[in-house]
RNA sequence: GCCGAGGUGGCGGAAUGGCAGACGCAGAGGACUCAAAAUCCUCCGUGGGCAACCACGUGCGGGUUCAAGUCCCGCCCUCGGCACCA
């Protein structure tokens, strides 16, 4: 051990050494518990890791580390999701091709996490553009397929300019692709891949109960499955026989109330029923309705518009015709894409109404009695009236009522709809996993037989989206045309890739065997790891990732693939670390630090400790740089102290009660913060600690104590403490050491502080044994000069008194 | 607009309803040094006071309580998410 601390010595030298020894090797063991942590498999991008990603690896790694020493059998790997958009657009943008950066980016990745001191098994590496990997994506895929839960539809598809591919729901943010925030999306027409995802909807919103994530992201899913309870109706269109607009709604109460009905532009009713007086004007709405765009149309929704179709539906229940209309804030996508209007029980339907002279009856009163507001629709709960059959029934009852009226006269019954729709996950970019399918003019839909896969993405020069709508190996002849599997006629194949996020719905299994060559993986290595023990990654996937690889893992459950149904029981999101500037570290703005130049300028352990140190885990926080020096200024003092330790000649002294107190309270502290991923006020009390031993004489601190310091703090520092552990005189690593424990008996304290009130103000404070009772507390506290002088003469009115922690004076 | 998270010294942040500001950064003063760096020691919420000490203080206004940063009601501000969902 040298006098000075030199992390540009000491780091490498260890590194090599760990790889030497493959300290991080991982095998199944089933004498051993198992601990599975994953952070969320990053895209390898040319910029680099930033120290903003290492506020995720940082912890996670102490997490690993903290819990392999604490006995666990530890998994704990790293993969790229490399393939999808971002890996293809930034090749473009360097003029190259994925094939060539991808490796490259990652292996950078790789080198800065591992000069960042992370320990991951490397031999699990995975990348998801690898035809190892892709093969087994389209596995599931087809697996998918035969299950019944992919689809061919065609509709009009969310589609970015930027991306030259289409979207799926999700990926619409605010009207603009989620990539590029300031592109509006427009619609095209084509034939698409979905996955049938709404099927698991009830599930998926279900088992969130289950599941111990941030309440904030179960809201985000709660709200994008959207279940909604109501019934599905329908009135059937006067002068067309047969035909009727079914809607749904959640408030079949008001159906008395409806006075007009409202349809989408896009309904296929609406070329149907529209009288030849109103054709020009209809016809005129729905081109306008279809030339916005989606935004447009969504933030204009301030006023109401809409157009009359001449059209009359019979309300059944009422007895009366009533007037059909197309409103653009009737959503085809949702529902049935009709809505029957019940203007005094809805605002949107009251606007509309108010707006174009429509009738507004009333059918709802509040529950106390009154009459409802007229100036606005009454939304709430209350009692029927107006109603026929359903007077003076409560809202809850008439709904029932009305739901089982509907299903005797078969005109409707009650049932539950989603706001999530289903994934589209076809993309017309060269750079993802293909779509394994052939298509054959005899046989249809031909899956690429098991045998045959990895359907071998071909490689390309040209791979540039085109722009058509059609995906770029629609040009490649040698991969398009094939032959039938079935009838070994010709054929064509799927030109179109998956989206990226079908390769992150399975990746968490891939690392319990990545090199499993004749499955996906192996059901042994599966079964001891899984599920996922903690999972790590940014808010930002609340939803969509998230979302697919719950769906994924309930496919496998349900195809008895696997024996769990949630891939991750336990979701922590850590805080985002902003630039300096408050902005998002990017190339483009120049804010980005990397660890390489922290590591360059104070070793990668003082990094990784100001990493854990800067906030809290999961609060986002702006990078400040002159932290460090005071993480790095700990360890040099934990060093001075340690070497003076060792150049004593390691002294196995008496350390006395507090000195033994102080070192068992810190490792009771150190391993409930860590426990509960609170690293800042674990390394608090780390150094709250050094500060006591600093003062200390090698003899008065003694063996246990020098070296439970240098142990709880591997996992944070794992090269300094490396080294120093080598220094007391270990031949093996601390990182192979088991967790130190701590002695309940010494943790106890003997005294305690007791604060002495005076009306509710602090006046003194009292050093009593522990569980001194209150006649003895109380008589020291009235004797006190500061509590005498506040009480000025006045006899007490009440005292309270609360063990160990104070006595309240109430004059 | 609706939903969610948050607001504590110059700064990052501590605090099961029970001593507000742990720990650290920055700053000030001192020791060591020819000097500087490093290191070590002391101080460091605001106001008053030589001091002991006193008053005030966790976005704002109320409330509950012996006791509120923490619980309740009403606001303000910041940041995220959703946005005509029938």
């Amino acid at each position: 051990m040298d006098e000075r601390y030199d992390p540009k010595k000491i780091e490498p030298a260890w590194q090599a050494e760990w790889d030497r020894i493959n300290l991080y090797l991982t095998r199944e063991d089933p004498g051993r518990p198992k601990f599975y942590i994953l952070e969320m498999f990053p895209y390898p991008s040319g910029a680099g890791l930033s120290v903003g990603h290492l506020h995720n690896y940082v912890p996670c790694d102490v997490v690993g580390r903290y819990k392999r020493m604490a006995g666990f059998n530890v998994l704990h790997a790293m993969g790229w999701d490399a393939f999808g958009l971002p890996a293809e657009n930034e090749a473009i943008l360097k003029g190259s091709h994925p094939d060539e950066t991808v490796p490259r980016y990652a292996a950078n990745f790789k080198r800065q996490l591992t000069i960042s001191g992370c320990a991951y098994d490397w031999s699990r590496e995975i990348n998801s553009s690898s035809p190892e990997y892709y093969k087994w994506t389209q596995w599931f895929f087809l697996m998918l397929y035969k299950r019944g839960l992919a689809y061919r539809a065609t509709g009009a598809q969310w589609w970015c300019d930027k991306c030259r591919t289409i979207l799926a729901n999700e990926q619409v943010v605010n009207g603009c692709c989620w990539r590029h925030p300031d592109t509006p999306v427009g619609k095209k027409d084509l034939e698409q891949w979905y996955l049938k995802i709404t099927d698991y909807a009830d599930r998926l919103l279900a088992d969130l109960d289950g599941i111990d994530w941030p309440e904030p992201i179960k809201l985000m899913q709660r709200n994008w499955i959207g279940r909604s309870e109501g019934a599905e109706l329908g009135f059937p269109v006067r002068g067309h026989e047969r035909k009727e607009v079914r809607f749904f709604t959640t408030r079949p109460d008001t159906v008395f109330g409806v006075s007009f009905m409202v349809i989408a532009p896009e309904h296929p009713l609406v070329a149907e029923i529209t009288a030849p007086a109103a054709r020009a004007s209809v016809e005129a709405y729905v081109a306008d309705a279809r030339r916005q765009s989606e935004i447009e149309r969504m933030s204009a929704a301030k006023e109401k518009t809409g157009v009359f179709t001449g059209a009359h539906a019979h309300n059944v229940f009422t007895g009366v015709d009533i007037p059909i209309w197309i409103a653009d804030y009737v959503l085809m996508g949702y529902g049935t894409g009709a809505i029957m209007a019940a203007p005094g029980e809805d605002q949107r339907d009251f606007e509309f109404a108010t707006k174009y002279g429509l009738e507004i009856p009333r059918v709802t009163a509040p529950p106390g009695g009154g009459a409802p507001p007229p100036d606005r629709a009454y939304a709430e709960h209350g009692v029927a009236i107006n109603s026929g059959f359903l007077n003076g029934m409560p809202t809850a009852e008439a709904i029932a009522a009305v739901s089982k009226y509907a299903e005797q006269k078969k005109i409707g019954r009650a049932t539950t709809i989603y706001r999530m729709r289903d994934w589209l996950i076809s993309r017309q970019r060269y750079w993802g996993c293909p779509i394994p399918i052939v298509y054959c003019k005899t046989d249809g839909i031909v899956p690429v037989p098991e045998d045959q896969l990895p359907v071998m993405l071909p490689p390309m020069k040209d791979y540039l989206p085109s722009g058509t709508g059609r995906s770029p190996l629609a040009g490649v002849p040698e991969f398009v045309n094939t032959t039938c599997p079935k009838c070994g006629g010709p054929a064509e194949r799927e030109t179109d890739t998956l989206d990226g996020f079908a390769c992150s719905s399975w990746y968490f299994l891939r690392f319990a065997s990545p090199h499993e060559a004749e499955r996906p993986f192996d059901r042994r290595a599966v079964d001891y790891w899984l599920p996922v023990d903690l999972y790590v990654g940014g808010a930002e996937h609340a939803v969509m990732h998230l979302l697919y690889a719950r769906m994924w893992t309930k496919v496998m459950c349900d195809a008895e693939l696997i024996s769990f149904d949630e891939p991750f029981p336990v979701l922590r999101n850590q805080g985002v670390v902003w630039a300096a500037d408050g902005q998002r570290m990017s190339k483009s703005k120049g804010n980005v630090v990397t660890p390489d130049a922290m590591i360059e300028k104070y070793g990668a352990d003082a990094l990784r400790l100001w990493e854990l140190y800067m906030s809290p885990f999961d609060e986002a926080t702006n990078w400040t740089e002159s932290g460090i020096a005071g993480t790095l200024r700990f360890i040099t003092r934990v060093w001075a102290m340690i070497r003076r330790y060792v150049e004593a000649g390691c002294p196995d002294g008496k350390p006395g009660p507090e000195t033994l107190k102080r070192a068992h309270k810190t490792i009771e502290v150190v391993t409930d913060h860590i426990e509960r991923l609170r690293f800042n006020t674990a390394l608090a009390k780390l150094m709250d600690h050094l500060n006591y031993l600093a003062k200390l004489t090698p003899a008065e601190m003694g063996r246990f104590t020098a070296e439970s310091m240098v142990v709880l703090l591997a996992p944070m520092a794992p090269y300094v403490t490396e080294e120093m552990w080598r220094a007391l005189g270990h031949k093996n690593s601390v990182h192979l050491e088991p967790w130190p424990k701590f002695d309940p008996n010494l943790t106890r304290d003997e005294t305690v502080t007791v604060v002495v009130q005076v009306n509710g103000k602090v006046r003194d404070r009292l050093q009593v044994r522990v569980g001194a009772p209150e006649a003895e507390v109380r008589e020291l506290a009235l004797k006190s000069e500061a509590v005498i002088r506040h009480l000025a003469g006045k006899p007490p009115q009440k005292i309270i008194y609360i063990a160990n922690k104070m006595l309240s004076i109430v004059v």
